[in-house]
DNA sequence: CACGATTCAGTTGTGCACAACTCAATCGTG
DNA sequence: CACGATTGAGTTGTGCACAACTGAATCGTG
């Protein structure tokens, strides 16, 4: 039988850079067409990821945020700051705990949620996969990023 | 029958909430994954993927690597040249067509293959997942890139 | 209560992706 | 041959991702 251990070295670095390199593909081409579909609605696919969170959940410590898309301040401290130049949320300290920055949406950012309506179908029609398609795909990919996501560092070092 | 004209609005909302960014999440996680086994040599993620089309090929001019990794003159410059400083590739001024830049690896940079041997196998284990797994993951992958690829900008636009 | 540890947001620095642009070399058509 | 169009690499500017760090607020244990 095929396994991981009986294919040669030079087979592995090309299946390797298919499969490394497909997602990327996937993930940039994914990408172009988000910025298309929200070119409109003067956001990027992370500032859009955001609002989806916030429209889903009214109001979130930058914390919270960062859980559901697993970034961290690093990255959503400048991202939430555009979307406050933008006008579409509210920053403010949280009365409670002073360390906390509590975001919500402004009644614009509130009233892009309508205007954002359409982008998920369009987008799942280019995709051109049915629903059932769509959800097989995403629980791959979701069992695939557990995965990775609790890997032994030590584990991929050459000299273990 | 459950197809995409079928399903609430809010539904879609969430699904797609989940498809777009399973993807997502799942690149971040491969990258993570990476960069561990990428440390020791120096490479980055990118910058890795050019040395194993330069590995594969030899030479190529710089227009030849953004055709195979699908990137342009604007992200490869800068990568080839911190490559370059690193002593791993070479950039020189192609004699007969003086707008071409050939790059190659260095005896260093060649040497390099070698080190990274070890690693798509090394990725690929920590995947959990079997070769045929993985070639049905980056086919269904692949398929979606292309078609993202070919969608025409004018279906994504809200205002048709 | 006090004080070291932890938590949270933010900053800085590096690298990638992409759009829009520059500039020189080359091509193609009249 | 000449000259406008195209091609190839590079630059600039914006935004995202992440590591490493800062500083303030809060927590927890003695």
């Amino acid at each position: 039988m095929e396994t991981l251990d009986t294919v040669p070295d030079d087979d592995f670095l090309r299946l390797d850079h298919q499969i490394c390199f497909s997602l990327h593909a996937a993930t940039r081409a994914f990408n172009g067409v988000y910025r298309e579909a929200l070119r409109e609605l003067g956001l990027t696919y992370p500032q859009y990821l955001a609002m989806l969170v916030l429209w889903e959940h009214g109001e979130l410590p930058v914390k919270g945020i960062g859980e559901r898309l697993r970034l961290d301040s690093g990255t959503l401290s400048p991202l939430l700051k555009r979307l406050e130049t933008a006008g579409y949320v509210e920053r403010r300290r949280s009365p409670e705990d002073e360390r906390s920055v509590t975001v919500r949406p402004t009644a614009e950012g509130a009233a892009l949620k309508e205007k954002a309506r359409d982008v998920p179908r369009r987008i799942a029609a280019a995709t051109g996969l049915d629903l059932a398609d769509i959800r097989d795909l995403r629980e791959r990919l979701d069992a695939l990023a557990v995965r990775l996501d609790s890997v032994d560092p030590d584990d991929l070092n050459v000299c273990r």
